[in-house]
DNA sequence: CACAATAAAGAGCAGTGCTCTTGATTTGTC
DNA sequence: GACAAATCAAGAGCACTGCTCTTTATTGTG
């Protein structure tokens, strides 16, 4: 369909844009991003890229929207096989967090700080969504098998309960409500740990984090009620 | 000791500094933290500036510094008093919580992704060990009175044992190990989860977040073996 | 071939961090 | 009190940023 040469052109010089983003992102972190950078990357004068790309934050947008769709991608892959879901599980934390230290300024750019005076558009969250997605499918697959344990959760408020409820017809899962509250303490824990080794929380204590960080996914593997 | 006029006029001049910045950090974040705005809303020219504050990264690192010790006493009066240490664990996160809703900027400048090409230096490291510390002489407190329960927890790898046993000489606590890394894999969990609300990740999920907020707490504090 | 759509280029505006020099003020000492 | 020394504010300037505008060149199509 992209017939026309000039087209072909402009699909062309998009990627490159793209490409050179990354490349500036994992080089110099996000802030350093720069259109100008870029423009100079690619040998064109830096009002030519606002032909392609809107803005700076545009291209910021375009670059988390490629993050989450990476590590989704990352994550899914490492769920796949047929090892017991508690296994895969931990897979997957190990999967997100190697992709973390492969890429520190992409992940920074998805679960860091958020840059100020940008809003994630609605399209990214389908995206991020894929991520928990497969995690939620692991808890299933082993809670139909009736491999999941139901260890005790801390009694959970109402309006906490009520969110939960609605999550579980928004997600269309047959989880109990219980398991998808200890999924989100799990999960939080997942990222809490690779956030703190990332960003450098642990200096001074557990340092290097890879040990921390497989004991604390077998941990959260233990409070969602996986065995093994 | 504040002998000379100029003198006091020095530091008093440096305590505004220092205010504007938190001003402007809390208003607009980091990344538009700038010395020129800081002259500005001082009223004096901004090459002034620089015979107070070496650099923009020098002042990013004074308002840390602030805000290390900021959120530290606010643990620490938190986890004060005789309530049940695992109440007052509890208390302790969510006054974290509540620090960190009132100064998001902040506490996205210190537990956030890191400021691209900015190091912390040693100095913060103490007073950024300050409320981990709170945290751990309640859990200390527990296990003297033997109110400590001993869950479950995965595998450690030899290396995190290692670890463990360092961390334990450095902190000159008596808590066995095993306790120590229950409350590591405890303490990302607290802080993933404030993380993740204030980041804007619990965005389609649970929102708002305060609810999953106090029952990670409680996760929390029964991973460590906190019991209540 | 001619015309319209598109791309690239360049100039320019307002902002940033930071450095340097210049002149003014205050300080401690003789 | 006078004077050199230390300190300060001010301004100009450099190189960079995001972004907008106008002008020129290139390309595809009627």
């Amino acid at each position: 369909m992209p017939s026309t040469p000039r087209e072909r052109a402009r699909v062309d010089t998009m990627r490159r844009i793209l490409e050179s983003g990354n490349r500036q992102l994992a080089e110099q972190g996000a802030a350093a991003l720069s259109l100008r950078a870029v423009a100079r990357d690619l040998g064109m004068v830096s009002s030519a890229v606002y032909r392609y790309v809107p803005s700076r934050d545009d291209l910021l947008t375009a670059l988390i929207t490629e993050g989450y769709r990476d590590v989704a991608q990352v994550a899914e892959s490492a769920a796949a096989g047929r090892a017991a879901p508690g296994r895969r599980f931990v897979a997957l934390c190990e999967a997100i967090y190697g992709w973390a230290r492969e890429h520190p300024h992409r992940y920074a750019l998805i679960f860091g700080s958020p840059v100020p005076g940008y809003r994630a558009p609605q399209d990214t969250i389908t995206d991020a969504a894929r991520t928990p997605a497969a995690a939620i499918q692991l808890i299933e697959t082993a809670w139909a098998a009736g491999e999941l344990d139901d260890p005790e959760s801390p009694p959970a408020s109402a309006g906490l309960r009520r969110q939960a409820k609605e999550l579980r017809t928004a997600l269309g899962t047959q989880l109990p409500e219980a398991v998808l509250l200890r999924f989100a303490a799990a999960w939080t824990q997942v990222f809490g740990v690779i956030s703190f080794d990332l960003f450098g929380q642990f200096v001074g204590s557990f340092e290097p984090g890879d040990a921390v960080c497989a004991f604390t996914f077998r941990t959260a593997a233990r409070t969602i009620g996986f065995r093994d």
